[in-house]
DNA sequence: TTCCAAATAATCGTGCGCGATTTAATGGCG
DNA sequence: CGCCATTAAATCGCGCACGATTATTTGGAA
């Protein structure tokens, strides 16, 4: 009987909504001269870390699948940012490539990150901390599945 | 010059990206015998805290305007949880309100935010200072709208 | 009183996210 | 070799989120 009726404003809930809210509204603007949304950009951040990838792999790394993956990927490659093309070796893998326009764009969203950091209105340490949170409350959420 | 080149890994946004991914599958199973999405609920708790809201007040709560919240209520009209009013006052609201079953609801769900803190792994202290930190990086991100 | 701007929902199109299913390729095992 | 479980991607349907637009009501100002 520690919560007889929780209200929202004392639920992590409605904070996490908000903030994830918060978070795409923000990316939204810094995104759009790219011509990328968020879930765009955030696989083009891996691609550009590691180029060459099967869908399964950015799926992973993204924790998507490829219902959802196959349709933005390939919206990708209608920007001409990606190409896409069945793995040689196993035909099963399709792998995703940046092409010139695609690295190219690295480079116009180098100031990207630091808007994000500068709209936080945290400094280095209170980022590390919360990504250090938020990590281990994905960690202990994720866990639950395997029970 | 402080990040030539980000990886994932270092990323504020995929680790919050994967936290809400972590918490929306975590509600799913357990909306899931009440017959709501997570946004159905979230919508759901806002009403039990406050019943005979117009639409446009859910949305304050929430952060979503009518284009996101006419069909969701309306599904919530369906499923027989709320019923969907003229304001007699002022003909250009409508007000939501739960029907018994939408009461019934609630003690149903009682057990919702006791198995969401129990996953968390996290006491009730560490919950109340993540809630905090998140409240300031979602003012601090929506802040940036005024600029 | 008439007209107009603001407020409120609703509608439409696009893209994401996911469960369920389908298709095709792979690799092992009898 | 042939069979089959596994793996990988694609497809489909539904619901959420949002920008843009539309319809209606309201209230105030000319």
């Amino acid at each position: 009987m520690t919560q007889p009726k929780l209200t929202p404003d004392a639920m992590l809930c409605f904070d996490v909504y908000a903030m994830q809210q918060a978070f795409n509204r923000l990316y939204k603007p810094l995104l759009a001269p790219l011509g990328l949304t968020y879930p765009q950009y955030l696989a083009m951040v891996i691609l550009w870390a590691e180029d060459n990838l099967p869908v399964g792999q950015i799926g992973a790394r993204l924790g998507l699948d490829s219902s959802t993956l196959t349709p933005l990927v390939k919206r990708l490659e209608q920007a001409g940012l990606v190409k896409r093309a069945r793995d040689a070796q196993d035909e099963r893998k399709v792998t995703v490539s940046l092409t010139g326009a695609g690295r190219a764009l690295e480079t116009q969203a180098v100031d990207v990150p630091r808007c994000v950091e500068a709209a936080t209105g945290m400094d280095r340490a209170e980022i590390a901390d919360l990504r250090e949170r938020l990590a281990r409350l994905h960690g202990a959420l994720t866990a639950q599945d395997a029970a």
